[in-house]
DNA sequence: CGACACATGTAACACGTTACATGATTTG
DNA sequence: CAAATCATGTAACGTGTTACATGTGTCG
């Protein structure tokens, strides 16, 4: 969808995808440019994209592509239809979860460790955005937003988590006895400045 | 590494580990089971897990796996890295980023109708929440907290990322008029009672 | 016996990632 | 000319998803 939305500027050859994608998200998410090639095949092969100028092209030089009419159609349904959440097995939650179920994990201490990750990473996100001059990339800035967001939320997350498994052992308590220490609290979230 | 962690506590069969995992996350994220036995093949094939009784096994009946020792070793790993945070592409950053780079779609309404349904998505959840008895279903309560918070931060971002392009519109004032109007704002965020 | 649930597996496909190969153009 | 850069592609691999095929036990 990315491929399609920047060739309905107007035609594009594969190499010149990767950089104007790469310019929106300032190298945060680099993007491999054999993937530029597969891709637009597949979007070929499905008919949403065609050679600009298939006569015109010899032999290894720039060779252009097109988005067709039926490429803008499904464009312009992908605006219009709200993103699916995937039901995607996040990471994170799978440990936990399995770190709660379990007697020898302290889950106190891998909660821990990940919420001392997260904090890095959230300080790390925000001195980039500090840093940053920011003249006009506003591209850079909305996916730097995202991202606090979400380890922000994280953080959020593994404290709720860590909250609600001591509550969980504590009201079924049974005769073993529980491995859980007593965490450092760390404050919950980092000032976030728009 | 789910697998892993539930043969840890001893062995099991195909269908079985399918089972356990689903009765965490109570049919949240449904378990194909022939992905079951395909990361078994390959967890074999790295090691880390074994047949059981490799010799009793006649014909196509129960055929538990157990973890191995360098199995154990990987999965105490697991536990002791903070798992990374992939540079995953969002898909709905993505589109609003790209949707605020374009002269020819309307930024406001696309993000109104992500956040409607993110709204959507977030009641959802919170009656899914208090429906349930929620008896001793740890994993469940963890995990549903992890899809409150998620979708909750990504309806701020949403109001974040709709003020700053709002922002940047103004600042870069070319002689395009815009075509952003006043959106309808919603509230930021529902409660969230733990 | 027939139907059904249990249990294991495989094939086909989609997609992302990495690494590599190759030709064409520019530049010192 | 040699080297660097531009530009296009392909091969191999890992993994997730779906659908299908097959055998086995149980139960009415």
């Amino acid at each position: 969808m990315t491929l399609l939305a920047l060739l309905d500027d107007g035609p594009r050859y594969g190499l010149q995808l990767k950089q104007e994608f790469e310019a929106h998200t300032g190298d945060m998410w680099p993007l491999n440019v054999g993937q530029v090639y597969t891709t637009l095949a597949r979007l070929e092969r499905d008919g949403l994209v065609a050679e600009s100028d298939p006569d015109d092209y010899t032999g290894e030089r720039q060779r252009p592509y097109r988005i067709t009419d039926e490429g803008r159609r499904v464009l312009a349904r992908w605006f219009d239809e709200p993103a699916s959440v995937p039901p995607s097995r996040d990471e994170l939650v799978l440990k936990i979860m399995l770190a709660a179920s379990r007697a020898d994990t302290n889950t106190a201490s891998v909660i821990q460790s990940e919420r001392r990750a997260a904090l890095t990473l959230l300080q790390e996100y925000t001195r980039l955005k500090s840093d940053r001059p920011a003249p006009g990339d506003l591209g850079w800035l909305l996916l730097l937003d995202s991202l606090i967001f979400r380890v922000e939320s994280r953080v959020r997350w593994l404290d709720a988590a860590e909250a609600r498994i001591q509550r969980h052992h504590a009201e079924h308590v049974a005769s073993t006895a529980s491995t859980t220490i007593e965490p450092e609290r760390l404050q919950s979230s980092e000032s976030f400045s728009t």
